[in-house]
DNA sequence: TGCCCAGGTATCTTTTTGGGTACTATGGCA
DNA sequence: TGCCATAGTACCCAAAAAGATACCTGGGCA
């Protein structure tokens, strides 16, 4: 496997993939890439995912170093996340799996999947 | 969520997170990115997956139209998969992650992540 | 007094994924 | 005659991910 690993240099890639799989986490990144979000600012603009999941989900980003965790000490709570400087240099592979998948929705491929999405119920 | 969806355009997003989860998805097309390949030369360069994982990824992308099945009518089988035109669009994102990938290895985040995967068993 | 807020945990159940083993087809070869 | 090769399926069980629900915090406000 080590050879293997080095002959095709999948290492990065497996790493990726492990960082970037997880159900909500590219939408997450996407969302953050704008501005920093409060927690509920990210669940609203995510309705499917439950406050467990993206927990953590967030909790994995900030483990892998992606996004940051700003806690104020006041109450009621406030937590603020954002990118940091190693999750900002994935922003422009956000941009361009955005720019695929408009490709492909345009196309037609996917439409059905697409529209699952958008017409299930609130 | 109808007007989520164009709100912040997340659709692509979405639709691009469904195609390219799926444990070994990227690491599938990375491969064929090089060549097309038969069943059992992605099998031997992914060591950890059954085979019966692997058709299923398979099917997956084939379903998505990122990749063709052509098979040979002869015994023993041959089965070649490659990209198909629409597959082939989404080479230089894999090759944005592996350059992410590549330099989050560099600076140290993620070390023990790799370590795993490369020194585990063959 | 009791309820609200945001951002969580804890626990239980269900669903989805993944792994293991056995089985298939068919022509060629010993 | 029996065995090999390749690319699968079928079936069953284990593990992991996801969902539902209940609970916590502590200051402000009715």
């Amino acid at each position: 496997m080590k050879e293997k690993c080095l002959k095709y240099d999948i290492c990065p890639m497996i790493l990726v993939q492990n960082i970037v799989s997880g159900k909500w986490k590219i939408l997450i990144l996407w969302y953050l890439s704008y501005n920093t979000l409060r927690f509920n600012d990210i669940k609203k603009r995510l309705p499917y995912v439950t406050q467990k999941m993206l927990t953590q989900q967030l909790r994995s980003l900030e483990k892998d170093n992606l996004i940051f965790r700003k806690v104020y000490p006041v109450v009621p709570p406030k937590v603020e996340y954002g990118l940091t400087e190693v999750g900002k240099k994935i922003i422009p592979i956000l941009e361009m799996m955005h720019g695929f998948g408009a490709e492909y929705l345009e196309q037609g491929h996917g439409k059905e999947k697409c529209a699952e999405i958008v017409n299930s119920p609130d």
